[in-house]
DNA sequence: GTACACACTGTACTATGGTAGAGAGTCAAG
DNA sequence: CTTGACTCTCTACCATAGTACAGTGTGTAC
């Protein structure tokens, strides 16, 4: 049971020109076609879609999306280069995930110091981030 | 010692024509000016920079940077206002991290499937997003 | 067989986050 | 007092990530 575009576009909630731009882009396969030309998509090209999204929404670009995309195992053939992408990838969430902890501590310390009635003067979040300025 | 603008674009290593961009779009505020007109700006701006930057690598937009730039606590008054401000920036960090560790453990899982010869043939990390799609 | 929703391509426009260049003034060294 | 590096404003351009629209074809319900 394929999908059309419009079905593809209400299911992960993206316009249908926003699929064909992603098509454009290589985020998504260019999909069968019927014979009037119509595009015909598995059903789970939503839940695809729907990764693109989340993804954007972490700060990935669509360069760096189609990257995480095309990250798989492939009948353990070019397995190396697989797995050090993975593991490249990896560390830069890792990286990511760390700053916005330092950031979620600079915030908890604003939180204390306001709840204790202390003014901080100078932005607690740029202060907080200082240590970690040279990587 | 004031800087001038070539000396904080160096310092943070951005263009000088981006810390324009940045007053303009009031991330950064109006320095004072030399008889000249020479932007003068205290030594501590080139950490603002600094965090500007890095706020983008984690994926805020320069509205959002703008707003955790605002966040801080003025003597006392308007706390409650900065305080609840400061919740819920935290709570979109740390929702944000969340979903990084997601990915984070989608990618090991494919790291260990590739180590034990297993091929996975749909996209690992897709596969793991999955039950966190309807949030 | 004619509405009407939906699909197609292609081009053009939008917002965000800058970057580049013109034309002019400024500062410091020699 | 001139040369060169630096600064100023203003306008125009660029890439990314879409969105909108024109003009045309399709599919189905009545």
């Amino acid at each position: 049971m394929a999908l059309t575009i419009g079905r593809v576009a209400k299911g992960a909630g993206v316009e249908i020109s926003t699929l064909r731009y992603y098509e454009r882009r290589g985020l998504l396969s260019r999909p069968g076609r019927t014979r009037a030309g119509y595009r015909q998509y598995p059903e789970d090209e939503v839940l695809r879609v729907r990764f693109i999204r989340r993804a954007q929404g972490l700060g990935f670009t669509l360069e760096e999306i189609r990257g995480l995309l095309a990250l798989r195992v492939r009948g353990g053939k070019r397995c190396g280069e697989v797995a050090s992408a993975a593991h490249a990838t990896r560390d830069r969430l890792r990286a990511r995930c760390r700053e916005l902890l330092q950031m979620d501590r600079a915030l908890s310390r604003m939180i204390r110091a306001c709840r204790q009635g202390r003014a901080t003067d100078a932005c607690p979040i740029l202060e907080a981030l200082e240590p970690g300025v040279d990587q």
